[in-house]
RNA sequence: UCCCCGAUAGCUCAAUGGUAGAGCGACCGGCUGUUAACCGGUAGGUUCUAGGUUCGAGUCCUAGUCGGGGAGCCA
């Protein structure tokens, strides 16, 4: 007897399915019980309905207490709760009852055709049991809320963007780069760093002016989690021509919303030979083969989430795919938004001006109200955007400063999903810019020998994967879309 | 970090400063090829923690802890 996954069963009752179970056959199937059903008909049945987690619906297994079927332990099968792990011997038939096409019906008692693997201690007190939790309950028990319909589809989405991702990158050429978690380069800018350190923080070495003394730290400098591999899969760039990174990406920040983590996961592509309307027209492409491959291949959990996260969600992502994403320049959004204010279309907490970075209303304006679509605002002021970013020529998009090459997507529903831009390859003006910024050469060194040895023009993005997971699901809160989230106060698991 | 809100049964929530309640879940029984099942019954409480006010505190006050929404930082 063969051992089959839940996932393959429904497959092949499809009508175009050649390969699989068919009916009649005798399978052996391995899961979790989500729900037992009763009932005193036909000499006594009880309904299992069980899940292996490998599609969205649970399957339904008929136990029989009497005639040819009867099982020895139907007394003990009946009384299963949530949660409970068996193995079901059983033969594929159509259903008799409503609800679904095929069910599993146990084999007769000689062999013991439902094995109780593993009881649940206590069912009063299991903490998922069968009944609605809200999501904040859940987080307390993140060890078993994969159990529950919202969190294993979560898991399964989660699993399929990451690899139609890969597949994406692979198909157009993209190399796969490792970068690393740690850093002691100390370079890359963005945000509060958690600090590696093996020395004993009771008693760390000093130095001469009493702070700590790195040089007998574990790397001889002082370390950090990376914030984001882009510098260094830049190096890669300018010898691979196409490449990614893919990995945890750490902020020490005391974020404390419904869009942040401590440790999330972040894509990078860098391009060489590319200018910023590549990176965008990239970024566009990839949204759009990452929520195809999503209605194609999730259409179970797809379909979950739009009739009970998000009414809408699968006619919003279709039109996501179908419609060209809305570019427009910073400083032409700049306008919009003024001009919505003086009309009276919208009204902000925050003044717009040109200068200024936008604030969350103001990107969700743009996406939410205004263009009701993904929108990729282009040529920041240089003064909000990183020294990195390529500058400008003067009078780009006619805007009243200096401009640099940098891009936002904007999706509705989460705001920021894609921060990226071209990056300055020429030394002269990167120098410029590192020292007006205040940022000390030295420590950009092999940053600036990318420029000296063959530079390129390259640009290159990050997605926020959990943004994506958020955009893609309906799901409200970053900690949700995440197996194990880490925010402040939060590691528990 | 700032602003606002909250913490009572396994879960979701009620309860004028005066005996601690319901729904769901669990358990027992009835009914049914059942399927958010339905009907009846039973059990289940250090009201987040530490102080304070009061004859009396779930309720009022102070501090703390944790959680949620919004903001900033960003992805």
């Amino acid at each position: 007897m063969s051992w089959v996954r839940i996932c393959e069963i429904f497959k092949a009752a499809s009508p175009e399915a050649t390969t699989g179970p068919r009916l009649g056959e005798t399978v052996t199937i391995k899961g979790w019980v989500r729900t037992v059903r009763e009932s005193k008909a036909d000499g006594g049945l009880c309904f299992v309905a069980l899940s292996d987690g490998t599609c969205f619906d649970p399957i339904q297994v008929v136990c029989k207490a009497a005639g040819p079927e009867a099982l020895a332990n139907f007394a003990e099968v009946a009384k299963l709760t949530t949660g409970c792990s068996v193995e079901v011997d059983g033969t594929l038939v159509a259903s008799q009852g409503k609800g679904q096409a095929v069910e599993i019906l146990a084999v007769g008692s000689k062999g013991g055709a439902v094995r109780i693997i593993g009881q649940v201690d206590n069912p009063d007190t299991y903490p998922v049991s069968n009944k609605r939790h809200t999501f904040e309950y859940l987080r307390e028990v993140a060890h078993l809320r994969v159990r529950t319909n919202t969190f294993g589809a979560v898991a399964r989405v989660r699993h399929t963007l990451s690899m139609a991702m890969h597949r994406f990158y692979d198909q157009r050429g993209f190399f796969y780069v490792h970068t690393p978690i740690i850093t002691a380069s100390d370079c890359e800018g963005a945000g509060q760093m958690f600090k590696v350190s093996t020395l004993d923080m009771l008693k760390p070495p000093r130095n001469e002016q009493g702070g700590i003394d790195h040089s007998h730290d574990f790397f001889g400098k002082e370390a950090h989690l990376t914030v984001s591999g882009q510098l260094n899969v830049e190096t890669y760039c300018q010898a691979l021509s196409r490449v990614y990174t893919f990995g945890p990406t750490f902020r020490a920040e005391n974020s404390n919303t419904s869009r942040h983590l401590a440790e999330f996961w972040m894509i990078e592509p860098e391009i060489a030979f590319a200018d910023l309307r590549d990176d965008a027209n990239l970024a566009e492409e990839f949204i759009k083969f990452l929520i195809q491959t999503l209605l194609d291949e999730r259409s179970d959990d797809m379909k979950f989430f739009d009739e009970r996260i998000e009414k809408g969600l699968i006619d919003r992502l279709k039109d996501v795919v179908a419609k060209p994403f809305r570019h427009l320049p910073y400083t032409e959004g700049v306008r919009i938004l003024k001009e919505a204010q003086s009309k009276g279309d919208a009204k902000f907490e925050f003044g717009v001006d040109w200068g200024k970075d936008l604030q969350s209303e103001h990107e969700r304006y743009l996406t939410e109200k205004h263009f009701k679509q993904p929108v990729v605002l282009m040529n920041y002021p240089k003064q909000i955007k990183a020294f990195y970013m390529r500058m400008n020529p003067p009078g780009t998009d006619n805007a009243p400063g200096d401009t640099v090459a940098a891009m936002d997507v904007l999706v509705p529903g989460v705001g920021e999903i894609i921060g990226g831009s071209q990056r300055e390859e020429r030394l002269d003006v990167l120098d410029a810019r590192l020292a007006e910024m205040g940022l000390n050469k030295a420590d950009y060194w092999w940053y600036r020998d990318l420029r000296r040895y063959g530079t390129t023009p390259h640009a290159g993005f990050g997605l926020g994967f959990e943004r994506m997971m958020m955009f893609a699901t309906g799901m409200q809160n970053v900690r949700d879309v995440i197996p194990f989230p880490r925010a402040p106060k939060q590691a528990e698991f």
